[in-house]
DNA sequence: ATAGGGTTAG
């Protein structure tokens, strides 16, 4: 309505301009930028834009901000390097334009601007510097704001709290920011639910259910921001019940559960493993009406890995392709993994080069289903390729590096990239590393190496390196190490149902019951259970009718 | 004219 408005301004203006005789008014133009800002048109915009060319009047701020909202950050900054001195306004639009494009570093910049001359800043300034701090996850920038805004006597503006709070919590300062929360006078709804996410983000549940219950009796009511930040908080917990509950109170209140409520109890029971009830949940989404988008599916994907389901999977990637979208670095990164995890790895392959701005994790995903299926020397060239174009690997990437040496029992050219980690990539070592060369070792019957390796790692033994070796002894037939490490690591941390399974399978291949006994009267005292299996079935229904 | 909470990969 308020574009074809736009349209018919416009037209009435040309006419004017072509008629030499008449004026044009730079009202006119002021109120048409307004009308483009606010309805984010870029196309009036630009031709705003042209006529202000045309006839000599200048209002550049607003140009900043017609750009900036509309999302072109480029031609924002053209206009914004134009203006002599540039007021608090075009600041404004600038450092937040930057922000929303990811430029975090370049938003900051633009507040630098400012910084000299503070006086110019005013309360929107903080609201918006905060968000490229927590993209950089930068506390100590937002703590500079932080002091900047408490000089300035921003402290008691709500929203400069709320961002406040939310750039603490997210950089994890929970603390600090709860010690925002708790010195502001007036809180508002935002003020509560930016507390809240800070501890469902967390996992503290229990400490946001008390803030939730509060906010009733302090005369306020949950928002639908509020009912998904508890509704996603237990779920990624993997708290069915908890999460129905919430969910069930939200409806019971009349509100209805969105797009985002889905995708928090869709992505929070895969994450925790429960790919069923991601799949019914996903279809009771459907029947009532809310159409899904490229989150959605995103959060689905792993429940078709977890279950073996490449048909649901593909039947996925087939939806995404009819409803027009673009493979983005988040589903493409799912999709490749699910097609690993079903056994595909040439649907993965065409997935990750679909991809047009692959990030880490794309490489990562496919580097890692090539280690997955055996194909050393693909996920070797991968990962060598992707250094050529200037992606730098990060700790999951090693993981998978390492692993696909490990399948591929190339242990010399392993260890040489587990020791060139930390030199030359300056990626920390992590259990899940060990994991991997461990494996690698024991595979390639290098007990003595591995033995070593696991005495003298500086962090303590896990499920799946004991594992490794036990299992690597009994291969090797290296009872003498498995008793040895045994002795030595074992008994500073007894939860282990991995290494104690594969410990009793070597007793029990060599006919000692009574050390399997007991061994399983330890498990016993020791409260130590082994997970219990699950089968992979692939069902015939589907999600989608298709046309 | 500009600001503040929510869902997504390994």
């Amino acid at each position: 309505m308020q574009k074809v408005g736009i349209h018919g301004a416009l037209y009435h203006i040309m006419k004017r301009l072509v008629s030499p005789t008449k004026n044009l008014y730079p009202g006119y133009l002021d109120f048409l930028l307004q009308k483009c800002m606010k309805c984010k048109a870029l196309k009036p915009g630009k031709q705003v834009h042209a006529l202000l060319l045309l006839t000599h009047i200048s209002f550049n701020a607003k140009l900043v901000g017609m750009y900036a909202s509309c999302g072109n950050v480029k031609s924002a900054r053209l206009v914004f390097d134009e203006i002599p001195n540039p007021n608090v306004f075009a600041v404004n639009w600038m450092v937040l334009a930057s922000a929303y494009n990811g430029d975090f570093e370049e938003a900051i910049g633009y507040f630098s601007l400012m910084r000299d001359s503070m006086k110019s800043c005013n309360k929107f300034t903080f609201s918006i510097v905060l968000k490229p701090c927590v993209g950089l996850l930068d506390l100590k920038k937002g703590k500079q704001v932080h002091s900047i805004v408490n000089k300035m006597g921003f402290e008691s503006d709500v929203s400069v709290a709320n961002a406040l709070i939310d750039m603490y919590c997210k950089c994890g300062h929970l603390s600090y920011g709860r010690r925002v929360f708790d010195k502001m006078v007036n809180r508002d709804v935002a003020s509560w639910t930016s507390m809240i996410c800070g501890y469902c983000n967390t996992g503290k549940i229990e400490e946001a259910m008390v803030l939730f219950e509060r906010i009733r009796l302090e005369g306020l009511e949950p928002n639908d921001f509020t009912w998904n930040a508890m509704i996603a908080g237990y779920a990624s917990r993997g708290d069915t019940n908890g999460a129905f509950e919430i969910f069930s109170r939200m409806t019971g209140h009349g509100l209805v559960p969105d797009l985002v409520t889905w995708n928090a109890m869709i992505s929070g029971f895969t994450q925790s493993q429960r790919a069923d009830e991601a799949f019914t949940l996903f279809r009771a989404m459907l029947v009532t009406g809310v159409k899904p988008n490229l989150v959605t599916v995103t959060g689905l994907l792993p429940a078709c890995g977890l279950t073996g389901s490449i048909r649901r999977g593909r039947e996925i990637q087939g939806w995404i392709h009819r409803m027009g979208l673009d493979i983005n670095v988040f589903v493409g990164s799912a999709l490749i993994d699910m097609y690993s995890k079903c056994g595909s790895v040439k649907d993965a392959r065409n997935v990750f080069d679909m991809i047009y701005a692959k990030n880490v994790a794309s490489w990562n995903a496919m580097i890692g289903c090539y280690g997955k299926h055996g194909m050393v020397d693909a996920s070797m060239e991968l990962f060598e390729r992707m250094q050529e174009e200037g992606m730098q690997p990060n700790e999951v990437t090693f993981i998978a590096v390492l692993s696909a040496c490990s399948h591929g029992d190339l242990v010399e050219k392993g260890l040489k990239i587990f020791r060139s980690m930390k030199e030359t990539y300056g990626v920390e070592i992590s259990k899940e590393h060990y994991a991997c060369v461990v494996d690698m070792l024991c595979r390639s019957g290098k007990m003595v190496e591995a033995y070593e390796l696991v005495r003298g790692m500086p962090i303590e033994i896990t499920d799946s390196i004991a594992g490794a070796f036990f299992n690597g002894c009994k291969i090797h037939g290296r009872r003498d190490l498995a008793e040895m490490m045994a002795e030595e690591r074992l008994t500073m941390d007894l939860k282990k149902p991995g290494a104690f399974v594969t410990l009793s399978n070597i007793y029990a291949a060599d006919g000692e019951w009574h050390q399997v006994e007991n061994l399983r009267n330890i498990m016993k005292e020791k409260n130590v259970h082994k997970k219990p299996g699950f089968s992979w079935v692939e069902k015939n229904d589907t999600f989608f009718e298709k046309k």
